[in-house]
DNA sequence: TAAACATATGAACAGATATTCATATAATAA
DNA sequence: TTATTATATGAATATCTGTTCATATGTTTA
């Protein structure tokens, strides 16, 4: 039986490509090896987090010393609601920690990992 | 003479959060230490590519083996122009390459560096 | 040559996202 | 208490981005 023949395949398998290309046992192993779909969602949010300059600014920052907003602010020379808006989102990815002093918030990096992140994009630019 | 009264400094230090917050030595210091403008723009660049779905499935099915566009198309079951633009935007930033073997394209991950990124985010995010 | 096929690409559209503005919340000082 | 200050947040807006559709390009086969 001929894999390239959509004639003879049940309507199921007709698909975008109408199945002409496929090349049926790759795609089949693949497919058994393929990590959860949730899970690669997730790390493509992940991701996405990175991939906002302001967002790795305040990484980098962040990486050299425990800041509060508006230091942060007046580094990356932006208003200081742009600045707590990523925070919250660099917050809910569990990427910075805080602790407040007075009026002051102070945040910094959630753990040392994400330094190893940036440095391997970085090294990776940089080739 | 105290550095969080912005009444004694000039216009040119005058900013986004008034200077009234910055702890000066700290923000100077980091100053110092960041990375070129570009360096950063760039970085964020490359993790953009990772912070979306789609690119990161076609990443994860051709870090198990070399692929055509309708193969890809197929595991992911979306269509074929989609699957042909993300490559694009994979072979823009060298994260795949590709040859020619008749009519058919085949894909493949442009160095192992990639899966190492993506092993580092799926640690993270499994954490 | 013409037809079939795999891939690429431009335009259009819908949905996502980052910043700004105005304002709310929380803490301190007067 | 009121005023001041640091941060947070909702709404609005402008920009960016991913998919689809139609079509072009390049290759093979009849």
């Amino acid at each position: 039986m001929d894999p390239d023949n959509k004639k003879n395949m049940p309507d199921s398998e007709i698909d975008q490509c109408d199945f002409i290309c496929v090349h049926e046992s790759v795609v089949n192993q693949v497919l058994k090896a393929m990590p959860r779909e949730q899970e690669l969602l997730d790390l493509a949010e992940f991701y996405k987090v990175f991939g906002d300059a302001t967002r790795v600014k305040i990484l980098y920052v962040l990486s050299q010393s425990e800041m509060c907003v508006c230091d942060i602010a007046n580094l990356l020379q932006m208003g200081q609601s742009a600045i707590s808006h990523q925070l919250r989102v660099l917050k809910q990815m569990r990427l910075v920690k805080f602790r407040r002093e007075g009026k002051t918030v102070f945040y910094s990096l959630a753990d040392g990992h994400i330094e190893t992140i940036l440095a391997q994009g970085m090294e990776h630019i940089n080739e």
